[in-house]
DNA sequence: TATTCCATATTGGTATTACCAAATTGGCCC
DNA sequence: GGGCCAATTTGGTAATACCAATATGGAATA
């Protein structure tokens, strides 16, 4: 486990590759999305430089049809690109003009477009976001336990059992992992929890991927975290299984916070 | 405390008045939006056949064009109603044509109007409404205890002083917590937290309102929770703090559902 | 009969033009 | 200087036209 490897954040639904530079899939990253509609690109370029803080709040944005001469576009894709702006509520569009608003009164799906406005996104709020999913995913956990059926229980700990195995093998466990918590969230069956991930699993994925160096701790914290796992789901221990993930994602936390802190160069600040 | 009385829940950023019956907001209830644009129309309906089922997932919507001839508009409006509605992740627009997607991929923003589907809310939905909402605060308030002043710390437990006095004449606190819990928010200055409050907020506001009665075990709950608040500001223990969130919110998710279930003439399903 | 392939019709994506209503703006009047 | 009114700007919508990508259905093929 000296070697360098692939570090993945396994939450949710969630399962993150995280690499040292941030790229943003607007290359042919993702293999959908090749063909980008104009709308979406004038909304890709109006909202970076909203959110880059070009405009003040309360500003009045350039009226569509400059947009469209600026864009080189009818005013209807100026208007689309607006309309799903303003769905972020990022701006208010009225008869007279579109006025900025704060991000912090915006949309969860800001969160994407934040994380890839820079080259390497912001250690602060990849901190929050990991601390955010923790106890979503603890609060899943904890409603799968007290949910669950016999069969279900016994299939839990049965897969937790062959991961801890596959880890002694120092094989890689993280896909293993990330389908485990996605199944304790497809039994905890909170809709709204599921919701929430989903924002927040389509933010990160659509935006950038992680690349990021092996840390010395990921095995342990992992066999810490399925033994905890496998403990809590047999004794049927809400509390005992959420102790597991959250001190599991607090040395996530940790990694990742130092990692991205530690080749950060220009850091900028939160909002 | 026998009359009937609103009942508030308070939360981050959210408070709702709860009533028995809930009604859109379509209405002259908002002072605001008593003009909606044609394409925000379109995009209710489409959006409220669609939630209702009306399509099976895979489905091919309508032809924008079909669709314009329906709702005696211009392409144009079709369009934009469509483009948000792909926003919430519920229809994939592609050329050849839309087609449904499924509920539970969707985006956050579609709990709103999932809500206040039915005549009443779903009870089961409000109540994992309530416990996500629950943990969320819990984080902001241990988050808050981690990271505040000593002047903030005072200022804080000054204000739950004032309020348990307040609760010891009877007065209504609700505003009072509400705002409370909306500083320890504010204090944590966790951004994704926020921003998902803001969803939240947004959907339970724009769609719906509650009215309930008083429960009998809303001021000794109270006095718990503001008990429970300052005892754990005061000795910065953010266990105390988080288990007397959580124990209120119980109660509150307790009473809740009662009240809605106790009313439902025709339960619907949950996804 | 089942499959493959291709021409055709359908559909979304965009641009253009025009008109209306509401908000803004600026100048006028008091 | 402050308030009022008209001209301008701006968003909201409709209608039309054209293109490219997809879907569709029938014909040719195995």
């Amino acid at each position: 486990m000296v070697l360098p490897k692939v570090v993945q954040i396994c939450l949710l639904g969630v399962s993150s590759t995280m690499i040292k530079s941030t790229t943003l899939t607007n290359e042919r990253c993702s293999g959908r999305e090749a063909n980008p509609t104009r709308s979406a690109e004038i909304a890709k370029v109006l909202l970076t430089e909203i959110l880059r803080g070009q405009f003040r709040v309360g500003e009045r944005l350039p009226s569509e049809r400059d947009l469209a001469a600026r864009f080189q576009s009818g005013r209807g894709a100026v208007r689309e690109a607006l309309s799903q702006i303003e769905q972020l509520r990022l701006i208010e569009i009225n008869p007279g003009g579109a006025r900025i608003k704060s991000i912090r009164d915006s949309s969860i799906a800001v969160l994407g477009p934040l994380l890839a406005l820079d080259e390497k996104p912001d250690p602060l709020l990849v901190d929050q976001f990991l601390e955010t999913f923790s106890v979503l995913t603890q609060l899943s956990g904890r409603r799968a336990i007290t949910v669950m059926s016999i069969d279900q229980q016994h299939a839990l700990v049965v897969r937790l059992e062959a991961m801890i195995s596959a880890l002694a093998q120092k094989k890689f466990v993280h896909d293993e992992l990330r389908t485990f918590l996605e199944s304790l969230g497809e039994i905890s069956n909170n809709l709204v929890v599921r919701l929430i991930g989903n924002d927040l699993k389509t933010q990160l994925f659509e935006r950038m991927v992680f690349k990021g160096r092996q840390t010395d701790l990921d095995e342990e914290s992992h066999l810490r975290l399925l033994k905890g796992l496998k403990n809590g789901i047999e004794k049927s221990d809400g509390d005992l299984l959420s102790l597991s993930l959250e001190e599991y994602f607090q040395e996530l936390r940790l990694g990742v916070f130092q990692l991205l802190r530690s080749e950060n160069v220009g850091k900028k600040e939160l909002l």
